[in-house]
DNA sequence: TGACTATATGCTCATGTGGTCATACAGTGC
DNA sequence: GCACTGTATGACCACATGAGCATATAGTCA
């Protein structure tokens, strides 16, 4: 078993995951879509971007299986493909929040 | 406690840290570091990449407090500052593997 | 000081891509 | 068919940034 997952076989696939997440507008969607599916109607309203560009994301997001998409009459209902990318959020805010500890601790907060 | 992490005052953060980490070379790095403190030119070697290269990403990765810098002597000896960031790398791979399981059902590998 | 090694840093270029706009396409109801 | 709503798409622009090169800087040793 190797200590690391991070062969080079996977390094890509790995570092075109990260990108994906890497843009705030569709973590905001991916944050949106937690609390249950969504019409990119919907989504608009809620980020305050415009329709376009949510839905050009939407389609990365979809292209990379981050969300699934159901078409129900007019709309597009989008929803989380695989609830794990909340866990990277998880970690990622964790080590955030203790940065700023560390931080404020050493500016003497 | 709010339900997930991903408030508006944290997004962008953890957008850049994704973004930081969306790079195959970066993760390369870091992978490499995950076995231990590394000199820049042990990273150029194992990388294959180009010195100023790797120095520059190392800067990004230490500007961004994902690395720690020791000068010793002539070289300056890089290490992992957040362990936590294999954890990503881990649920993604997680992610990846399942998401290639699910392709070769699909296509009756 | 001078030669050498190790590392960092501008400069430049090429590329990728997020955002906007106009517009096309699809589904619904009349 | 026609009007309307919802969604996707193509063209375009602006900007960020990864890579390569030359070079500067810093540390070591004699």
């Amino acid at each position: 078993m190797p200590k690391t997952s991070l062969n080079p076989r996977n390094l890509d696939a790995v570092a075109t995951r990260f990108r994906i997440l890497g843009v705030p507008l569709r973590l905001q969607i991916l944050n949106e879509l937690a609390e249950g599916e969504r019409t990119v109607t919907d989504l608009v309203e809620a980020t305050g971007s415009t329709q376009p560009n949510v839905s050009k994301h939407l389609t990365t997001l979809l292209a990379h299986r981050l969300v699934k998409r159901e078409q129900r009459g007019n709309s597009a209902y989008y929803s989380v493909a695989d609830p794990a990318v909340f866990d990277l959020c998880e970690i990622v805010c964790g080590n955030i929040e203790r940065a700023l500890d560390e931080e404020r601790r050493a500016f003497g907060g």
